[in-house]
DNA sequence: AAACTCCATGCAAAGGTTTGCATGAAAACT
DNA sequence: AGTTTTCATGCAAACCTTTGCATGGAGTTT
């Protein structure tokens, strides 16, 4: 057996014609004889021929790929929504290059480079915690890569963007828990410059706020990140205080978790002494106990929209559309770890 | 602006020298003035400019980019692995193209066709659930492309292999629970086919048997996919039997904790009433009430390593080295959902 | 001064594919 | 029969980079 992969000049000899005539066979191009189609067609398939993407990329200076930043990928928020991008795009003619930020900025600069080098098609991204300035976006866009931002939103850039209503799903995790009766609300938040840190922080002072629940400044801690390990220490900040809070809404559900941990073990009954309520619905937060209430959010589907996007994008490269910004409702899901609504579900 | 990305050629001709020139000087070739180096360096540097790896990969043909493929990326244990790759294969010279089978045969076959036609330089493989038969690997290795296979064997296949011993993490689990007191212990197990599904099966067969405690078929039940809903009828039925188990030891975390679900609500409680064990040690099994006892697994090191071997192999491509086959420790974890070692860890 | 060495640079091919244009032959028209 | 049309195929360039070999000039040797 030959050495290397079969080309289109191994067709064309042993057809005894010329490349240019077994590429347009393969193609279905009208100009070639219904028998040479066939026999050319014929012997690629036996031969197993597989056209060079690298000539091809070359050719037409575009690689079929698509590169995908994230800030991580073991949270089943992020795994999931590269899950809904793998659905779209895996049966498209696109490949995925999935890249991790670690939460840097200087990772995610890296990362920039490299998708640029390799000159992909298009660029779905979530920012780490770390950004703050997004101009590395720009000069992808600059160079006519088109970028779709999804999830953590990056403002002042001009983009397609997929995000979810980080506010709505604050304002009635908060609203919910002050029906509930609870008035000593505290907010576990995330890292400060991301955007949905922000929002869900906005969301949580607006309910406060419009169902006239005084806002107490030491109620709100903000942890440096999302895993489990990060809310101990600000949930102990919040129990320890003299006056401590009877419901907590942290901003992830890791942070929920271990604040109910820290909460178990300071004594506290779940939900009687303190309602926590957290935000992602992740799959086992349902098997906790008491299971979590949290804010479910349409992680696939938020995925497979911004993965259609940005194909969409890529399809119509020149024409000027305006960017879309598709904003996902979050939802409430009350379980056994907050108070039952006191005022219940009558209207 | 000028369209299009800065190559060779342009900066050769703004500086009136060859092409051939500026790629000497920009690899360093000694046989290049050390002041047109300069002069090259520099004005590359000015108009940032990026090697065409496209270009590159067809002249060496090679792509510089290796593929993963995993069942599925939401569950820690891959995600954390894919993690592991990653930190290893990103600060080197390739690129990562991470596929998802979703534990379908079909769909690894299609990923196999897709990295082959990319010409990936080698490919990191935990196989699908489905997967029986081994020849799509077989065809790339024929191809000159390295495969390691981690976590799931692939029985038959000569390949790098990275794998967990999950005979003794079973066996370390289920000789716990038999010292623990526990005489009527279920198992949950995984789809069949799997490597690690058999190695668990037969560690939980070879503790009871060298502990004497007899077998009973109907305490083996297996489960579907990995996923939390799998686990539940399988547990009920477990549950009830007449002569119900008081101890599961079930193929992962996801499994267990569903088993916990299940046994709560029929009013067991845990771990008196029942021992429950899992498997994988995900991050927020320890948040659960009880915490899970589960059996640990180095997945970071396990990606890690994989990548590694695989990377070494790309380079030797021609040596014919040894296939090296590598298997990691698992570690009982022995938390709240399981009773105490009645005996003790005297000695 | 002729012959030689050495150094810096250029030329050209190769890698696989697509595509506009050219070619050539057969078929169809007048 | 001569001219035009149609059809099938081939040629060659382009995409960008690397690399063996050729070139030319300057400096060194006899």
């Amino acid at each position: 057996m030959k050495k290397g992969r079969v080309t289109l000049k191994d067709i064309a000899s042993k057809l005894k014609l010329a490349p240019s005539t077994v590429s347009r066979a393969l193609n279905n191009h009208p100009a070639i004889g219904e028998d040479t189609k066939k026999a050319i067609k014929k012997l690629a398939e036996e031969l197993d021929y597989q056209p060079n993407p690298m000539a091809l990329g070359l050719l037409q200076k575009k690689s079929n790929t698509i590169g995908v930043i994230v800030p991580e990928i073991t949270s089943h928020f992020f795994s999931a929504i590269i899950t809904g991008i793998q659905d779209v795009i895996g049966p498209s003619e696109y490949n995925i290059m999935i890249c991790l930020s670690n939460e840097s900025y200087e990772e995610e600069l890296t990362l920039v480079k490299k998708l640029s080098k390799m000159r992909v098609d298009g660029i779905l991204v979530s920012p780490s915690s770390a950004t703050k300035d997004f101009d590395h976006f720009r000069r992808l866009q600059n160079n006519d890569v088109p970028v779709v931002v999804f999830d953590r939103d990056c403002p002042g850039l001009e983009a397609d963007k997929v995000l979810v209503d980080d506010y709505s799903g604050a304002y009635q995790a908060v609203e919910y828990l002050i029906r509930s009766g609870c008035t000593k609300i505290a907010h576990l938040g995330g890292p400060l410059n991301l955007s949905t840190t922000k929002h869900r922080l906005q969301g949580y002072l607006d309910a406060l706020e419009k169902n006239k629940v005084p806002l107490r400044k030491d109620y709100i801690q903000h942890v440096k990140g999302f895993s489990h390990k990060d809310g101990i220490k600000p949930t102990k900040k919040l129990l320890e205080l003299e006056d401590a809070p009877d419901a907590i809404f942290a901003i992830n559900d890791n942070i929920a978790a271990s604040a109910m941990h820290v909460a178990k073990k300071m004594g506290l009954a779940i939900p009687d002494d303190i309602s926590i309520v957290g935000f992602d619905d992740e799959p086992h937060s349902l098997y906790f106990s008491p299971a979590l209430s949290t804010v479910w959010q349409p992680v696939y589907s938020l995925g497979m929209l911004s993965a259609r996007i940005l194909l969409q994008r890529i399809k119509n490269t020149n024409s000027n559309e305006e960017f879309r910004m598709e904003v996902f409702k979050p939802e409430l899901v009350v379980r056994a770890s907050s108070r039952e609504d006191s005022v219940g579900i009558s209207d």
